[in-house]
DNA sequence: CTGAAAGCGCTTACAG
DNA sequence: CTGAAAGCGCTTACAG
């Protein structure tokens, strides 16, 4: 009972060392500082309320954790200095690498991080040789609804977007738009709305775009999170979808293909997105070569109610 | 120029040092090795598809960064197992503090945790002696729902969850609505839908609820992702709302007004329930004696267009 | 194969 | 006030 026999005094180590365990946990703190990796994997959305980078974030989560990396996420809120703190703190914390969900707002400073080995993924952007990921795989998607718009007729379209500048997957989505419209003989404005504008704000500006000569006869929106807000404007205006304008929306979701009419989008897979990028992070950091060429299906373009002949007049 | 004045060597010296902080930066292991505090908080939500937990992981991160602390989040997806990976991987990286965004997996673990004493906070179930935050802020938005319905006069009414079992939140939330509505005189039955159901699917069942004898005038979505394929079901099966049946859902979103009718729910703000759960956790870990009896504002029960007087039979 | 030592980069208490 | 030393908890190379 107190230590008499060899195999009992084992036995009760044993248990000892289980009870121990219990609560042992090796510090990752004196292991990182040792090995020089931390297994952390720092995230920077340029806004988590937009609704198009949670599924980025799910995606990077989910490999990362398969993988036994611990994923740190910040949400720069748009802010320079925001950003610049939280890549100061990511550094501190020696992640081993960074994945970017959308325009760097100081692409500098990213490029300087790379100069020093930090590895770091940007979904919206390529640095030095590397193909803007989220821009290229979306320009199919844009182009199948313009011409989707084009063969049904409508001779004039509205880009709505929210009021502040676009980024730089915002320009080079618009630089298509633009080229593509003018190839098919199409005009193209663009519209300002305030996201989460009142909808009498909102009926304003949009039964202008729509009701007066020569208006748009249809109408992109440039976020999904935008989408409510026009839709309680037109709705506001008096104006009816499809048959005053059709209207489709960059993205999709449940509630959208709910909507009477159902409404059509551009959407792609953001969270196989970035599981693939996770994928390949994790492989060039622990050295192994991943074959880069696979990448994730390209955006689509969804046709649904929402879109259809424009008013004939 | 090569170190004459001791001025100049000192301007040299400085600027030296201004070029190495260029890159140098503390090490975050090193410090927190020594310190034993990590300025780290682990977040884990039961699943991030769920938008719910979006605005409360908004709320911690955004709190947190304020406040110099980094934010480990990790979506649990529903699953024991990588709960409890997730939680050694938390302690090994010896986060300061815990916050739960939905009930855990393993509770028996967390009060574990709390015995240990680290410092964790759980928004959805109170443990030893803490209120249950969630449920007790949402309780008021339930009484004025049911209170809404029966003084439209409905006598019936469905609760469709999700298929799978209910968590401690779903439970508590279940208990209230079926006493308040045996108070209040109305019948109460739950009917499960399948998430992400075809529209047929979702048509079968619901329409069997609504149309059969003496069936359901009201139905009540128990969360905002699974309304979509409510309406999308009521739609299929040719029924009208609120002409046919009324609709109320929890949660809230632009998407829920913007549908035509606009969509009733019960909503509270999780960005901000998350807030002050992080600053009173951060307080805590710093020993300020934080006043613990401000709370958050309630839930509230939004009455759109969706409810109206039951059908006249 | 086992065991003691060195060292990762900080902070903190202590000596000068 | 400044500076050298000890030590946080690991891993890894090295000696026995």
């Amino acid at each position: 009972m107190s230590g008499k026999g060899p195999v009992k005094q084992a036995t009760r180590e044993r248990v000892e060392l289980a009870i121990q365990r219990l609560s042992y946990s090796p510090s990752a703190s004196a292991r990182s500082l040792r090995t020089a990796r931390t297994m952390l994997l720092g995230v920077l959305v340029p806004d988590l309320a937009n609704p198009v980078f949670v599924p980025f974030l799910r995606g990077v989560q989910h490999v990362a954790q398969k993988e036994g990396y611990s994923v740190l996420v910040v949400d720069v809120q748009r802010s320079v200095e925001v950003e610049r703190r939280a890549l100061d703190r990511l550094l501190e914390l020696r992640v081993d690498a960074l994945i970017l969900g959308g325009n760097a707002r100081d692409p500098a400073r990213i490029i300087q991080l790379r100069r020093t080995g930090m590895t770091v993924a940007d979904a919206s952007a390529g640095g030095r040789g590397e193909r803007p990921l989220i821009p290229e795989l979306e320009a199919p998607g844009t182009v199948a609804m313009c011409e989707a718009f084009a063969a049904l007729g409508h001779v004039r379209v509205g880009y709505v977007t929210a009021s502040g500048g676009l980024g730089g997957t915002g320009r080079r989505r618009w630089a298509l738009i633009q080229r593509r419209s003018q190839e098919l003989g199409m005009g193209l404005e663009q519209i300002r709305v305030t996201r989460g504008a009142t909808p009498d704000a909102a009926a304003l500006v949009l039964g202008g775009a729509v009701r007066r000569a020569r208006g748009v006869t249809a109408l992109i929106c440039s976020t999904l999170g935008l989408a409510p807000t026009v839709l309680r404007g037109l709705s506001f205006a008096g104006l009816q979808i499809p048959s005053d304008c059709s209207l489709a929306t960059y993205g999709d979701s449940d509630w959208a293909a709910a909507h009477r009419p159902a409404i059509s989008g551009v959407t792609m897979d953001l969270f196989e997105v970035a599981t693939m990028m996770t994928q390949q992070v994790l492989g060039n950091i622990a050295g192994r070569q991943v074959d880069a060429e696979v990448l994730p299906e390209p955006a689509r373009f969804i046709l649904r109610e929402s879109v259809a002949l424009p008013p004939t007049c």
